[in-house]
DNA sequence: ATGAAGTTTGACACCGGTGTCATAATGTCG
DNA sequence: CGACATTATGACACCGGTGTCAAACTTCAT
C-alpha cells in the first residue's frame, strides 16, 4: 500500500502540487473542470491529506487542549462533553490535560503541554479559569483560551459561565419559603470563585428574609466526597441540628445524605437537604436531591466555539456570556 | 518576541542545523565541547522545539488516541487516568474521541479522526476493545491500537483485561454463602464482552453450589442507571421477591437500591443488592454496595504504556494480561 | 483588433525539523 | 610516520503541505 501524497495525486492529475492545495482548501480560481479532474483523482486514489504537513505550513494543528483539576468526575466528563461537541462541529480534536493547580509547576506544566503538542487553544475549566497568574503566562505566550465557570473579571478573554450566586440565592430561598430558618451551608474549594458566589447568594438570601447568618452553621469543603463527609459530621452534631443543609456540591450534599441516612435521620422529614449542579448521583440516590441545574456541557459548547471562532479569526469580539442556573426541586427537601 | 528555531540556535551557536538536532535528541558523535556549547544556547534562547515539524520529519505525533462509548462516566474518568499516567511518562498526550459502536458510521469515524490527527496509537476500551470489524481496519490500516477489558482472544494485538468471569463468580458465591438461594440478575450491554462473562461467573457459581438457574431472575440490563432502574421494577416485582439481586455494574446496582428504597424495603435485611466495577457511587450511597473491584486505571495504564512500547519499537513482544478483580464486601449484603 | 482587467495556473521558496552521505578531524597501531 | 579506523561535522535533500508572485490565458469594452 503505497502513499498517497499531494503529489501523486498532482502528477496523476497532470496539474501542479498548488493546484491540487486549492482544490483540497476549497480556494476559488480553480477551473470547475480542472477542479472535477482533482476531486476525482482524491476519490480514486482515496488521498487523505496529512493534517501535520498541513500543519506545519499554516502552524495550526485543529486541536484544543482542556485543563481541569476537579475532584468532581461528573463534572468532568459532562465538560469534555461540551467541549467535544464544539470540537467536532469544527473539525478539531480535544486533548485533555489535568493537573494540579498548586504550586509554581503548574505554569511549568502548561508551558510544556505547549511545548509537546502545538494546541490552537486552551479551554480552562475551574478552577484555572480562575487563575490569574495561569491566564498573564497565556496571554502572554499568545495562546488563545476560553474561560468557563469563572467569575473571574477580565474583558479580554472568552468566558462563559453560569449565575452561582442567584442559583444559590434562589435554593437558599426555596428552603426558606419552606419554613427552614436554621440553614447550614457547606462550602466548597476555596480555590474556585463559584465557592464565594454560592457563599454569598446564600447569605443575600437570608439577609433579605431576615434571618441571621450564623457563622457556625457554615462548614468548610472542597467539593469532594470526602469533604462533605466531614462537614456531614460537623453539621449533623450540632445542638439543635439544623433543619436543613445546603451543600455546595451535590457530592457533598450525598455525602450529608448518607451520615444522615446512617444515623436515621430522615430525610426530608428531620432534616432538608440540597446540592448543587445537579448531577447524575442527584437522582440516582433517594431521596433525589433538590438542587440547582448548572448547564455544564452548554457553558463549555459556547466556550470552546467562540475560542474556535477566535482562532480563525482573532478580530471577533470577545464573547463573554452569563447562562441562569435553574432550581429542580426534588424529594430530599420538604417543609419543616 | 521572535520565534526561536533550529536555525537560530545553529546560527547563534555557530554549528549546522543537523548538530543541534544531534544534541536535541541526545544522539552520540558530537564532542562534549559542542554539545555543551548547543545546550547553553537552548537555555540562552528559551528554545523550543517544534514538535509539528518532527512529526513531519518522522511522521510522529506524540499523541494517543483513546476511544470510548460507555454510558458510565466513572468508568471513563478512569479509564483517561490510566492512560494519562502511562502517556504522561513517556511524554505523550491522550486524544479523547467519544463514538458510536453502531452503524457503519464507526469505520467512517474512526477513519476521519485517523485523517484530521495523525496518532500513533490508539487505545480502545469497550465496546470496541470487543470490535472485530474496527480491530481488522486498524490492522488494515496499520494504526498499532491495544485493548483493554476485552474478552475478545486475539494474540496479535495487545490486551489488557481482568477477569470479569472470576469476579462474578466470587460475588455469586458470596451471596450464596450468605444463605441466599434466589439470586436475581441483571445482565450489561450486549455488545461488551464482560456482559457474558459476569453472567457465566453468576451462572457457574450458581451450578458449582446446586442452586437451580432460573431464567425469570435474570433482567436484560445495558450498564446504564437507567436501564438499572427497569430492571429493578421487575425484579422487585417478582412473587416471591428474590433475596439478593446482582448487578452487573454499580449503577444499575444503585437503580435497585433507589427503588428498593423507595419502596420501603430495607437493604440488606429485605434484600441484598451487589454490583461490579467498585464506582464512587458504591461508597457514596447508604448502604454502601458490594462490589468487584475492577482495576481499571490499572488495566488502561499497562495497555497504554505497552501500546507506547510497540509503537516505539514494533519487534516488542505482544502483551497480553490478565488482571485479578477483587471482591469488596459493603453494607448492602447481608445473611439471609 | 487592441488593451485593460480578471481568472487560472505553476515554479519555487518555505514551515522546522530529521535522514543520508561525504568530508574533515582525530585517534590507533605497527 | 604513514595507513587505516573512528569520531565529529555539515551540505543537502526530504517530510507534505501552504504562501507568494509572475506568467499565461480569458473576458470584455472600446
Amino acid at each position: 500500500m503505497k502513499k498517497v501524497t499531494i503529489n501523486s495525486v498532482a502528477e496523476y492529475a497532470g496539474v501542479s502540487k498548488k493546484t491540487v492545495s486549492r482544490v483540497l482548501n476549497n480556494e476559488p480560481n480553480v477551473s470547475p473542470a480542472t477542479r472535477e479532474k482533482v476531486l476525482k483523482v482524491f476519490k480514486e486514489l482515496d488521498y487523505k491529506p496529512n493534517p501535520i504537513a498541513r500543519g506545519l505550513a499554516r502552524n495550526k494543528s485543529f486541536i484544543i487542549g482542556c485543563l481541569y483539576d476537579n475532584p468532581s468526575k461528573s463534572y468532568i466528563t459532562r465538560v469534555q462533553s461540551g467541549a467535544l461537541e464544539a470540537c467536532h462541529k469544527f473539525n478539531y480534536n480535544l486533548l485533555i490535560h489535568p493537573c494540579e493547580l498548586r504550586g509554581d509547576e503548574l505554569i511549568e506544566n502548561v508551558d510544556q503541554l505547549l511545548t509537546t503538542s502545538r494546541l490552537d487553544g486552551l479551554v480552562l475549566t475551574p478552577p484555572f479559569s480562575d487563575s490569574q497568574v495561569l491566564i498573564d503566562f497565556l496571554k502572554a505566550q499568545n495562546v488563545p483560551f476560553a474561560r468557563v465557570a469563572s467569575a473571574l473579571q477580565d474583558d479580554t478573554s472568552i468566558s462563559v459561565r453560569s449565575n452561582d450566586e442567584q442559583g444559590a440565592y434562589e435554593l437558599t430561598e426555596h428552603l426558606i419559603s419552606l419554613g427552614h430558618k436554621e440553614i447550614a451551608f457547606i462550602k466548597g474549594h476555596p480555590d474556585h470563585s463559584a465557592t464565594e458566589k454560592r457563599f454569598s447568594g446564600y447569605q443575600n438570601a437570608l439577609l433579605k428574609h431576615g434571618i441571621e447568618y450564623k457563622e457556625k452553621l457554615v462548614a468548610e469543603g472542597n467539593f469532594s466526597y470526602h469533604s462533605g463527609a466531614d462537614s456531614a459530621k460537623e453539621i449533623l452534631d450540632l445542638e439543635p441540628m439544623p433543619t436543613a443543609v445546603f451543600a455546595s456540591n451535590d457530592y457533598m450534599a450525598a455525602a450529608v445524605l448518607k451520615l444522615a441516612t446512617q444515623r436515621r435521620i430522615r430525610v426530608p422529614e428531620d432534616i432538608s437537604i440540597a446540592g448543587f449542579d445537579n448531577a447524575p448521583i442527584a437522582r440516582h440516590i433517594w431521596p433525589g436531591l433538590t438542587t440547582i441545574a448548572q448547564p455544564v456541557e452548554e457553558m463549555t459548547r459556547q466556550a470552546v466555539e467562540q475560542l474556535i471562532l477566535q482562532i480563525s479569526d482573532p478580530s471577533t469580539e470577545v464573547y463573554q456570556k452569563v447562562l441562569e442556573a435553574k432550581l429542580i426541586t426534588r424529594e430530599s427537601t420538604a417543609a419543616k
